[in-house]
RNA sequence: GCCGCGGUGGUGGAAUGGCAUACACGGGGGACUUAAAAUCCCCUGGCCGAAAGGCCAUGUGGGUUCGACUCCCACCCGCGGCACCA
């Protein structure tokens, strides 16, 4: 054995070799090129650039796509797998705050690291449409799209509350608040009301549950996303208020349940609270409302219900009963409009806020024990007058047609998706194109004076008012109305982390284009994306807004289908070896560069591949990579000495026909860690067979290997004579012939046990397997003197006689 | 509480109605070496047995079936998501 595996040697060469020769660069489809082939198109999540650069876990996603990527090319489809950087974030911001470097040159900075790790990783991305969030010729199409948004009326503002630190006096993301806390500070966190973008996706949330079945993406998206939009079918029914023409409004799904509501209960922030209060109860209504307003989320939902009585009554429409009115913050304001109807005999909740309260619990629904808790299941309707007897599921055909007929309910239909709060008031972010003047109010930036560009600031520095940093910027704040020309100001809230990545894929398909967002025939060719790869944790946010962006394109006929992703599948995220998560502060972080450096990208590349099932979690060990690298030391050497026998025998040939199938077969249903394995079994059968296999299933071999190591098969391949990449050849197709085996091993069964095996031709007849089976010598001494009962006979597989 | 996923050797895991434990890690033994590392070869679920062989084992308990890790019912445990959504 003269040459050794190398791969820090071998691994550089070769990616400077591929990159020279533009191997996975995507063709735009034109008229000259008639013969591109068939269109695939993989997308793995682009990543935010951080400081710490890489993750193991990009890796796994990266690599695994990558392999895909390149069977796919081998098998002639003219493949897009591309890669860009989804670069504005508070980290940048902060950073800046902290040492006054400009976010756009941290930014450049690390995108520049991650760039070299990745291509230090061998992945085929195509670099030549490599694009960047934050570059204002991307974002001048983010921007266009929320104009869009605008002018068909589903960006909108609203106040809102918002977290707030007032301790830092700065508005805070979600992901700021940790466990109350300012994530900065460690103040706790209050609430402040603000203005905010808001866009309308609830228009979509029925489109987005209904558009699901024309999809392939794992059931456990479909069904996060499904619960996440939350719909659910019930009724709304009008409660009049006592002496007035006003009404409460409020939605339940048990409708049946209405004979026993002993109150209506609304949430503080519901505007009649102020309206229908009694005088006597107002100083009290405004202690408690004042009160739950400093409480926390946490302290809302975990603590004791509690609710107020404001004095005022209103009258069931179903029995004419006068029922009390309370306020209560347990009940959600947004949803169902704020306003319930508390039936405490059958709902949990309404059974603990009344035992405090000491009111009436009447039973309507019979079945359970109302004395010791709720009864929540269906059941008979009892104490409904006219309805009494009914099943609950009946009743609520019914009660319900009953109220549409006398024009004091409806069916309806409720969503828990929220409109999406689309402010920021952050520097690092995309400007709102947006400009107020105090006589047209919003008024859009026209078109051709996008991109509204961030502007340079010194300081990055909250402004202590709740503004944005943008706000201190008085050159940048005054335009001229677009309109009436008169003095304007720009609108300083900045896009949330979300709208870049909301649509990227279709810029990928056109990065260069400065007239339009993507040119339509490229849209037509390309999407919808044929295998999106990501984490499940942006199932709920990234995966529903992009879906959404989507929709109203296809609406305002930007783009020609209405859902963007055919498939969709999720990585399981990489643990560190101590099973936690791979943080700093616990200094148990990989960083494939370390990885790479010692075994060579190779093995990490198929160590990922191997560690495990795709989608689940699991935790890194670099025992498994030492392993590995073993496997591939020794593949190596094999390959090295069979590359110039001459012919293979059958049995190898069969095996390798087999293998073929499996890794195909494997690769299309993101089964790697077993394709791997597979490649493991092949080379051990090879070892033992050495003289027997030759270079027709060597060179092979390689090729199909190829996807997954991609530096080690193209140096094999080089070394064994060949001028042109491996990575260029045709994908193997099996021999269905060789397949098919002349023997095989039938397993004989007594009774469902396996008691001995024996090797028979291919397609054994009953009869003759069953003569074979009964004289074997084993099988005689299980069966002695027994009386056969019966005999199971699975054509190459078993006979299972039972005695 | 609701929705989803899972529970298999010492470890990561394989097998979706038909040979349970592929592949890998770890462990044990041997070869090579002055020695070690590396490499190569053999063994490696548990129990009984000198061996041949047998019995038991896929979270628990039932069921369907000639046959169940796989399908059905009930339960226990773990993970992820949502959650005062009426």
């Amino acid at each position: 054995m003269s040459i050794k595996y190398n791969p820090q040697k071998i691994e550089k060469k070769w990616q400077n070799f591929w990159e020279k020769k533009g191997f996975y660069r995507a063709q735009n489809p034109a008229p000259s090129q008639k013969r591109l082939g068939p269109k695939f198109y993989i997308l793995v999540e682009f990543p935010y650039p951080s400081g710490d650069g890489l993750h193991v876990g990009h890796v796994r996603s990266y690599t695994a796509l990558d392999a895909v990527a390149r069977k796919k090319r081998m098998q002639g489809f003219n493949v897009l797998y591309p890669m860009g950087w989804d670069a504005f974030g508070l980290p940048a911001e902060n950073y800046a705050i902290k040492t006054g470097i400009h976010p756009s040159i941290t930014v450049k900075k690390n995108i520049a690291n991650f760039k070299r790790q990745m291509k230090s990783l061998g992945l085929s991305f195509d670099w030549e449409r490599e694009i960047n969030t934050t570059d204002p010729k991307y974002y001048k199409w983010t921007q266009w799209i929320f104009l869009q948004l605008f002018k068909n009326g589903l960006a909108y503002k609203k106040k809102m509350p918002i977290n707030w630190c007032p301790s830092c006096k700065i508005g805070l993301a979600n992901e700021e608040v940790v466990d109350g806390e300012c994530e900065r500070c460690g103040a706790q966190a209050t609430i402040k009301e603000k203005e905010q973008w808001m866009l309308k996706i609830t228009k979509y949330a029925d489109r987005l549950i209904k558009d699901l079945d024309k999809v392939n993406y794992l059931e456990k998206i479909k069904a996060q996303q499904i619960n996440w939009i939350g719909k659910s079918f019930g009724t709304e029914v009008d409660f009049k208020l006592e002496k007035t023409d006003k009404k409460i409004t409020v939605f339940t799904t048990r409708i049946d349940t209405i004979f026993g509501a002993t109150a209506v209960v609304i949430s503080p922030e519901n505007p009649l609270v102020q309206e229908i209060t009694k005088k006597e109860k107002e100083t009290e209504v405004k202690r408690y409302i004042k009160q739950s307003k400093q409480k926390s989320e946490f302290e809302r939902i975990n603590l004791e219900k509690t609710g107020v009585f404001t004095g005022a009554y209103c009258i069931n429409p179903l029995n004419n009963e006068k029922v009390p009115i309370w306020v209560g913050d347990y009940v959600v304001a947004a949803y169902g409009g704020g306003a319930v109807m508390m039936v405490p005999a059958h709902d949990a909740r309404d059974y603990q806020f009344a035992k405090k309260y000491e009111l009436a619990i009447k039973e309507v629904v019979s079945g359970g024990d109302i004395k010791k808790e709720a009864f929540t299941d269906y059941g008979a309707l009892i104490n409904s007058g006219e309805f009494d007897g009914l099943s609950s599921e009946k009743a609520i055909k019914i009660i319900t047609q009953w109220l549409e007929q006398k024009k004091l309910g409806r069916k309806t239909i409720q969503y828990k998706l929220r409109d999406w709060v689309f402010s920021r008031q952050h520097y690092w972010g995309e400007p709102i194109p947006i400009i107020h003047c105090k006589k047209c109010g919003q008024v859009p930036v026209l078109e051709k004076d996008l991109p509204v560009k961030l502007p340079f600031v010194k300081k990055y520095q909250p402004t202590g008012t709740g503004e944005s940093p943008l706000a201190a910027i008085s050159s940048w704040i005054k335009v001229k109305c677009p309109k009436c020309k008169g003095p304007a100001k720009r609108e300083t809230d900045t896009m949330p982390n979300w709208a870049g990545s909301s649509w990227y894929f279709m810029r990928y398909l056109d990065p260069k284009n400065d007239k339009k967002i993507t040119d339509p025939k490229k849209l037509k060719y390309w999407i919808p994306v044929d295998w999106y790869n990501g984490g499940m944790e942006h199932t709920t946010l990234h995966l529903l807004y992009s879906r959404f962006w989507y929709k109203f394109l296809y609406d305002i006929k930007v783009v020609p289908q209405s859902e963007p992703y055919a498939k969709r599948t999720s990585h399981g995220i990489i643990l560190a070896q101590d099973s936690r998560k791979m943080s700093k502060s616990w200094g148990n972080v990989i960083n494939p560069d370390d990885i790479i450096k010692q075994y060579g990208a190779d093995s990490l590349r198929l160590y990922e591949m191997f560690m495990g099932p795709f989608d689940q979690m699991i935790a890194w060990d670099t025992k498994g990579i030492i392993g590995v690298r073993r496997f591939l030391d020794r593949f190596w050497n094999l390959v090295l000495s069979c590359i110039n026998n001459k012919k293979s025998n059958k049995e190898i040939q069969s095996a390798f026909n087999k293998l073929i199938k499996k890794i195909t077969e494997d690769l299309d249903n993101a089964k790697f860690n077993t394709a791997v394995a597979a490649f493991m079994e092949f080379s051990n059968l090879v070892s033992s067979n050495q003289d027997k296999t030759g270079k027709d299933v060597i060179e092979k071999l390689l090729i199909l290997f190829a996807p997954f190591a991609s530096h080690i098969t193209e140096e094999l391949w080089s070394l064994s004579g060949f001028k042109k990449s491996v990575h260029l050849q045709k994908w193997p197709v099996y021999n269905p012939k060789l397949i098919k085996e002349e023997k095989i091993t039938l397993v004989i069964q007594i009774n469902g046990k396996v008691r001995d095996k024996i090797e028979v031709a291919v397609d054994i007849s009953e009869n003759k397997a069953k003569e074979i089976a009964l004289s074997q010598e084993k099988i005689k001494k299980w069966i002695a003197d027994k009386k056969i009962k019966k005999v199971v006979f699975i054509k190459n597989k078993l006979i299972n006689i039972v005695v």
